[in-house]
DNA sequence: ACCCCTATCTGTCCTGGACAAAAACAAGAT
DNA sequence: ATCTTGTTTTTGTCCAGGACAGATAGGGGT
C-alpha cells in the first residue's frame, strides 16, 4: 500500500531537515540513499523518510548524527534521550498521580472527558494553581512523551488544541483591566507553540495586566511596530524547548535594539530556562511564577514613578 | 538607527523567498545586490530587504519578477494588483458599509471595541448569517488589505487573534453532538491560517456534526493516523489564498491515497475555490454554504445506509 | 472571441568545494 | 573530583554556476 515516494522538498517539509543537510548527509555518510528519477532528481522511499524522522527526533534529544547514521534501525528505536543534565527538574511531589490521569485521557483520545477533567481541576484549585501546578507540568510531560516517541504529532496537536480552547475560555471570562500595564504577547517566527504564552496571559490578566495577544510567529519588525502602536510597556515572548537555542541570544539582542528603551522585553518558556549567557536589557523568566513576580515589580515601579514625560 | 543587516537565511525567513531564489535573482537580474562579509557571505542591507518584501507582495498579486526587478522603487509602490480576473467576486450588497465599521476598529487597534462589535452582530444576525455574511467577507477584506499593503503583519495577527477567540467562545457554547458525523478538521503543513477552518467548525457543529480539531499544520501521515484513531467519517482541510496553489492537487491526491476509502476528504477555503482541475475522490467546497450542504448530504446518506460492516 | 503553438521566463534541483561554530576530547591546574 | 584551557573532529550552512521542466506570454490562425 505505502510505496509512496517523496521529492527532496517534501522530505524537507516532513522531516524539518533542510535540503542542504539531506544532500550533505548523503555525500558524507551514505544515508539517506535516495533513488533518482529520469531527470536525476532524488526520490526518497517512504522507509528512508521514516528513518530520517526518527534520526531527527533523536538528534533533538542530544544524539549526534554521525553516530546515528551508522546505527542499524532496530538499535535506533532503543536509544534513550541523552540530554545535558537538567538540574532543576520539577520536584513533582503531588502532580505525578494527577497528571497521569489527564495524560491517559489524551492517550485514549477522549476529548470531552479531558475537557471536563480540566474544568473540574480548575474549579478545585483556582486559576493560579491550576495553571502553574497542573497545566505547566502537564504540557511539559506531553513534550517529554513526544520526544520519546510515545506521542505522535497528531496527539500533541489534539492535546494542544483542547487545552488552548479551555485556556482561551478562561481568559475571556476574566474581568478586563484597561488600566493595568499593557503587555504585548507573541512568539518569534519559527516558534509555533502558543500554549506557554497563553498560560502566562491568563495569569498576568488575572493579576491585573492588560494583555494584547498577537498569536504566534510575528516578525521582529512587526513586533517593534506593534509595540509602538499599542503603547505597551512590555513585550513578552515565549520560547519552547523545540526552539533552536543557539539563535535566541542574537534574536533577543536584535529585538531589544529595535524596541524603544522604555519598553521592557521579557522572555519566558522552557526554551530560555537553561540559557547560559543572559542578554542585556532582557528579562529572562524561567517560570510562570517569575513572570508574575516581574509584573508585580513593574506595578510597584509604576506606582513610585507614575508618569515619565513622553 | 536602522542600519541593521541580514544574512541570507534571515532574509529567507523574513521575505519568504528561498535562498535559491535570492541567489538566482542576483545572478540574473542584478538585484538584490548584497555586500559580502569578510568571509564572502552575503550581507543584505535593510532597504534591500524592504524592497524584496514589496516585490514578493506584488508577485503574489500576479506581477512578474523580471519586470519588477528593473522597475525603480518609487514606481513599484504605485503598482496595482494585477490578478487573473476573479469571476465570482462576492456580490457585496449589504456588507460593505458594515464591514468598514469593523475594519476601522482593527485599524484603530481597539481590541475591546472590536470584540464587542462582533458580539453585537452575532446576537443580531444569528450564528450562520454572522459567520457567512460578516466574518467570511471580513476576513476576505483583511486579506485584500494585507495584499495591498494597507495592513501590516501585526495588524493581521491582531485581527486573527481576536476573531479566533470569539469564534472559539461560540463553538464552546454550542451543545456537543456526540452522535453526529465525526469530522476531523485541520490544515496541511505550511498553511498557518486557521480562521476559515474555525468558521467551518462553528457551522458544522451547529448543524449537528461532531468536530475534532487538530489546529494547523498537521503532517499528512498524522492526518491519516488520526482519522483512523478518531473513527472519523470526514477529513476536512482548509486552504487560504496564500497557500501555493500548484501543490494542492498533488497533496490532496497523496492524502486521498493514504486515507481509507470510506473516509471522505473535503477541501475548502479561498485557496481551492478557483482550482482548475478537480481531484478524484475529493470534495471541493468553495464556500461555507457548500460545506453545510455537504454535511447535510452526508447525514442523508447515512440515514439511508445506516451502518456499514466494520 | 477562442484555441493552439512556440519562445521566453523562472523556480527548483544538481554537484562539489569551503569554512566557522559547536561539540568532543585531551591535558593540565586547583 | 571538578574546573579551566587548548586541540581536534564533527557538522550545518554558504557559495558558484550549470541544467532543465513547467508556467506564462505572445502571436497567428480559425
Amino acid at each position: 500500500m505505502n510505496d509512496q515516494v517523496y521529492t527532496i522538498s517534501s522530505v524537507e517539509r516532513d522531516t524539518g531537515l533542510s535540503k542542504d543537510v539531506l544532500r550533505v548527509w548523503e555525500r558524507r555518510y551514505g544515508f539517506p540513499a535516495p533513488q533518482r528519477d529520469v531527470h536525476g532528481e532524488r526520490i526518497y522511499p517512504a522507509d528512508q523518510v521514516e528513518r530520517l524522522r526518527l534520526i531527527k527526533r533523536l538528534m533533538d534529544q542530544g544524539h549526534r548524527p554521525g553516530k546515528l547514521m551508522t546505527t542499524p534501525s532496530e538499535a535506533l528505536a532503543q536509544l534513550r534521550p541523552r540530554r545535558l543534565a537538567r538540574k532543576a527538574e520539577v520536584p513533582a511531589d503531588r502532580p505525578v498521580e494527577e497528571l497521569e490521569t489527564l495524560l491517559d485521557l489524551i492517550r485514549r483520545h477522549d476529548g470531552p472527558a479531558y475537557q471536563q477533567a480540566l474544568s473540574q481541576r480548575l474549579a478545585r484549585h483556582g486559576l493560579p494553581s491550576f495553571v502553574q501546578d497542573i497545566l505547566a507540568p502537564l504540557s511539559h510531560q506531553v513534550g517529554v512523551a513526544w520526544e520519546s516517541g510515545r506521542f505522535a504529532v497528531h496527539e500533541e496537536h489534539f492535546f494542544t488544541e483542547l487545552t488552548l480552547r479551555m485556556l482561551r475560555q478562561v481568559i475571556a471570562s476574566l474581568p478586563p483591566c484597561p488600566e493595568g500595564p499593557r503587555i504585548l504577547l507573541t512568539t518569534l517566527p519559527d516558534e509555533k507553540h502558543v500554549l506557554g504564552l497563553l498560560m502566562a496571559e491568563s495569569l498576568l490578566t488575572l493579576d491585573g495586566a492588560h494583555c494584547i495577544a498577537l498569536g504566534t510567529e510575528t516578525p521582529l519588525s512587526d513586533i517593534a511596530r506593534a509595540a509602538e502602536i499599542h503603547h505597551v510597556e512590555v513585550v513578552a515572548l515565549s520560547f519552547s524547548v523545540a526552539f533552536p537555542a543557539r539563535q535566541i541570544p542574537a534574536l533577543l539582542r536584535q529585538l531589544r535594539q529595535a524596541l524603544p528603551a522604555c519598553v521592557e522585553l521579557w522572555a519566558g518558556g522552557e526554551g530560555v530556562a537553561h540559557l547560559s549567557r543572559p542578554a542585556d536589557g532582557v528579562e529572562i523568566l524561567a517560570t510562570l511564577a517569575d513572570a508574575r513576580e516581574a509584573l508585580h515589580a513593574l506595578v510597584e515601579k509604576r506606582r513610585c514613578a507614575p508618569l515619565a514625560a513622553p
